[in-house]
DNA sequence: GTGAAAGCGCTAACAC
DNA sequence: GTGTTAGCGCTTTCAC
């Protein structure tokens, strides 16, 4: 049997409140008293029990981060990230996956709403107006996703596939291809409208297929249309699919970047150990974990500073990208740093 | 405000308590009583508060899950499989990282202890007397490590070794590394015993390298010794480590596997991304999440079985192994599934 | 089958 | 600075 509150107030031969207070206000505690308390409060093992204080104090002092699919490897890094900056702050995290299935999240929002203090909702497939909705049951901090009135950390995608649009230009490129991302997806339909605006600014053609799964093997799933398509140069909407299409090229004759050229998004570990190692836009995953579980945190303290971070995107050049058929302009951009918006210096990348 | 249990009992004009039991047993209500106040409880949006709930019944429905570190590919599989059975149980899990940091392990469990019902400790780095006392603390599952006297779910890596450095052995390699793991790590300690006896069976030469970090920079960090060693042929402790290995012996000039060949553990996604595609002894990670799970949940209703169970490994034949100098025998092991034991039927991997 | 009452472990006024 | 008191939302005896 745990020792509760009682058992310490019994040893130290002080009231409960004064435990309480040890614990929770300490410096409304005469210095000795505390140390007595604390003293026992060791010997026994005590620990404040959460729930109870939860069932008081209104707070919980848990988080809920709810991720597309913990397995994707663009998710760890964030996951990781949130959990640390959580538990610096005395905080725990529950981890729930959708399984990519927009229609678990508001399940799932609601089953956690009355244990945490607030829900970090990581890349939702659920409609604008229903997030807005979950939003008045419970603090909700939403990452990769912009929407007006919510606190929100997204990643300048936008700003990431204009520069992969221009570095395949650079290259020669003329006929390139968008590989979408899932359906619902706020960061498919950004990268999607960027690529556009940057090919439309080249003097290039974008052939756009999708909405697809963001997996690997959503992306060998389209390498037939790829090559059907007769395009030279591919932005997928991540790392995965970029991955999983280099593998369905390869298998269709093609070799990359010699035939085709492959831009991914997200610059996952798994990026660099791939053959040819992948041309992609680094977003700032771990910098938006511990963004988010701030934001969040800090919300109790100033309802209407609702703020709205972006975080800045790089390319990284790598191998699976080379010259294309057109002329080459020399002014590739490659390894320049995006332009960004919003506070972001105390979360720069590890 | 949330609507509580007091706001259902007075719209559908009953007692608190029966609106208690219609919750949490419904068989002792009236079922015309109880559907009455479903749709009040619907119609009010009420939730069973589960802080309160868990005050009085001690149980939180909530599991700890404690890894060594979440962006290690090992782990989200496992996490993923862990959290959706869980979930379907009507458990929810904090999931924390140790950042394979043994001294950390017990903080965390400690502060987990208090607010949930149960903590899978997965690859811990901790001494196993530690691990005891803190059985006495909280119901705990271990997974990763066996452990007289505490439910456990291991993986059958001795089997795996054996199987690989069989494979190696067949091949014709009789100099061959042992890429070993971290300090503390059981797997690790498995791995090499059985690697031993079975080189010795073979009448192969088995060098220890290590301990190292499980990670890329750790398996890329002993490619020189490798090298120097003269081996030609290498089992390393997981395929991160095999992954930056041959990486690095890329770098050294060396071609995998006309010059070495590599074997890692774990086949986790990345292992048939890379090139050469990795020849991997598989572990059922999420079938391990799963029957953590299980046994933990299990757990209450019988104390006294604490099961061990251990799941089978096989030996995946890729690519990064080939012929050796020596003689080869064609009893390749290749595809065959190792023996188990326990009762592993219901958790076949996915 | 339902109501009444007690209390889980803790915090937050409010006295003193 | 510390004790007293009244609950937080719920479950669980025990009556009826």
């Amino acid at each position: 049997m745990p020792a509760t509150i009682r058992d310490v107030a019994r040893e130290s031969g002080v009231h409960i409140s004064t435990v309480s207070r040890t614990f929770s206000a300490p410096h409304l505690v005469n210095a000795e008293t505390r140390s007595r308390v604390l003293a026992c409060a060791e010997h026994l093992g005590y620990r404040p029990n959460r729930a109870a204080r939860a069932l008081i104090t209104g707070r919980t002092h848990n988080i809920g981060l709810i991720v597309a699919d913990i397995a994707n490897p663009f998710f760890p890094p964030l996951i990781k990230a949130a959990e640390s900056q959580a538990r610096q702050r005395d905080y725990h995290i529950f981890v729930t996956d959708t399984n990519e299935d927009a229609s678990v999240e508001e399940d799932l929002v609601r089953a956690l709403a009355k244990q945490v203090d607030g829900v970090l909702l990581c890349s939702p497939r659920m409609s604008n107006s229903l997030i807005e909705q979950l939003s008045r049951e419970v603090p909700l901090v939403v990452v990769n996703r912009q929407l007006t009135g919510l606190p929100t950390v997204v990643m300048d995608v936008a700003q990431g596939a204009r520069l992969a649009i221009d570095h395949l230009n650079g290259l020669g490129h003329r006929r390139i291809a968008l590989v979408a991302g899932p359906r619902g997806s706020w960061t498919s339909r950004e990268i999607r409208r960027s690529a556009m605006s940057a090919a439309r600014a080249g003097d290039a053609d974008l052939t756009v297929i999708g909405p697809n799964q963001p997996t690997e093997d959503g992306g060998m799933a389209v390498a037939e249309q790829i090559v059907r398509a007769g395009v030279t140069a591919v932005l997928a909407y991540n790392d995965l699919m970029a991955i999983g299409l280099i593998e369905g090229l390869t298998a269709q004759g093609q070799r990359v970047p010699e035939d085709v050229s492959v831009v991914g998004i997200d610059d996952i570990a798994l990026s660099r150990l791939t053959r040819p190692k992948l041309t992609t836009v680094a977003t700032p995953t771990a910098a938006a974990g511990r963004a988010a579980v701030d934001m969040l945190l800090a919300h109790g303290d100033d309802r209407r500073t609702t703020a709205q971070i972006t975080l800045q995107t790089e390319l990284v050049i790598r191998d699976s990208t080379g010259p294309g058929p057109g002329p080459h302009s020399h002014a590739d951009p490659g390894g320049v740093v995006a332009t960004a918006l919003g506070d972001v210096a105390s979360y720069a990348k590890e």
